[in-house]
Parts: structure tokens; sequence; C-alpha cells
DNA sequence: CAATCTATATTGCAGTACGATATAGCAAGT
DNA sequence: ACTTGCTATATCGTACTGCAATATAGATTG
């Protein structure tokens, strides 16, 4: 279980990670988060559709329907070029934040 | 510059470390992470004092007014025993996170 | 006495996680 | 036939929060 404003945070960079791997359909990349965190990540639909309607809206993915052998069809997402520029920027950018937290959570000496 | 997520996930975890450090008022808070961050943590007033006020009415810090000799007077705060506990739960969310993106941008074969 | 830095506070807007709810195909049990 | 349960996507409403804007005020410099 992780705090609202974590999730907030590592939904976009996550999402787009897995997408870089391949394409992938929503409720597959909500099983793929859940599998990767051992349990943690447990996103619902009314957290995913909706991000994965921004991701598109912002071009950052790009989505076709497909149908299914057994079950409703599928909408599979693929990452944009775009996505992936962004993707790199969202990684620099958790590195920053993660590089200050350890320097906090480092050593006595490290503050100053 | 981080994204606004971003800022949103490590707010409490960063001020609440500095905090850990030893009592800060607010403005000095501002700055310390300024300093830490080389730059790139901007938090403005609008965003670091109704912070401090949440964690202040979550029980999390505790503040007390001294003057300045000089200028206006400042609040400084202190962490709490809860806050130092919720500090480790915010330590081991981020980790958690921290480990799932390294999987994702790790070695191809890390997704299985 | 105007401008600038220090220091705190609040209002309003915009963005978003997520519970709840709806729809629909398929499979297995009773 | 009917119910339950899994798969699969979509949307509405609520609650929270970052942050620009604005206000207040003490101290210092030109």
């Amino acid at each position: 279980m992780f705090s609202k404003q974590l999730i907030a945070a590592s939904l976009q960079p996550i999402v787009l990670s897995i997408l870089s791997r391949g394409e992938a359909y929503g409720y597959e990349i909500m099983q793929r988060a859940l599998d990767l965190s051992e349990g943690k990540l447990i996103w619902t639909a009314g957290t995913l559709y909706p991000l994965m309607h921004r991701l598109e809206a912002k071009g950052l993915i790009s989505s076709i329907w497909r149908p299914s052998e057994s079950g409703p069809r599928r909408k599979y997402y693929r990452i944009t070029v775009k996505g992936a520029s962004v993707l790199e920027t969202d990684k620099s950018e958790w590195i920053g934040v993660h590089s200050i937290l350890m320097k906090l959570w480092g050593p006595e000496l490290a503050i100053g």
C-alpha cells in the first residue's frame, strides 16, 4: 500500500515504462504493475483508465481496439516517440528527487 | 524543476527529514530544500505554509513562536514522535516504489 | 520614504486518485 | 435457466492538494 501522492508520482513513469517494453492493454498493465510490485501497487479501474485517456490526449501513447479470443475486446496501447521522450524526463526527475532524499537519509554530515 | 506530482510525493518526506535533524522555521525549510537540491526544489509560500499547517493538524509536527533578532517573528517547528514514525513509513514506501522503477529501468530480463 | 528582503497566512483555481457505478462477453456450478 | 465470478473498459462525484496571487508586517538600504 502506497500513499496517494506516491501513486500519483509513479503512475505515469510506470505505465510508460511498461509500454516501452511493448504494447499492452489497460487491464494487462494493471496486472503487470501488481506483479512487479508483489501486490503493493493496487491500481483500480477508476485510476488507470482516466490516466490512459489523459496520456493519449497528450500524445504520449496511441491506442487500437483488438478482439479477444476469450472475453471482451481490448484496447491496446503503444508508447509514442513523444511518450518515450517524456519518460526520459520522468526518469531524470525521479533520480533527482531520489538523490535529495538519499542525502537527507544518509549520514548526518551530508546535510552540512 | 520537478513535476507537480513528484513535488507532492516528496514534500512531506523532505520536510519531516529536515526537521528530524533539528527544529527549523518555515522560511528556513524552504531555503534548506533549495540548497539541498541545488536550486531545483523551488517551493513557494503557498505550497509550504499550508503543508506545515496540515502536518501540525495531523500531529506530525509541533510549533512555537519565537522573536527574531532581525526581522519578523518566526514559527519554529519540531517533529513529533508520531511524525518520526510517519517519516519511517514514508521512507519505506519511497524505497518500495523506487525498487519497482529500478526493475523497469534495469536490464530487459528484469521484467520477465 | 520607496524598495527589498525576511517571514507567515489565506483564497481560489486546476488537476487528479479513487470509490462507486454501469455495461458487456465468457465460463462454470447448481 | 440462473447466478456467480472473471475479464475488460468507461465515467461520475468527492476529496485532496500544489501553487499563483494577494495581504500583512518588521527590518534594512539608498
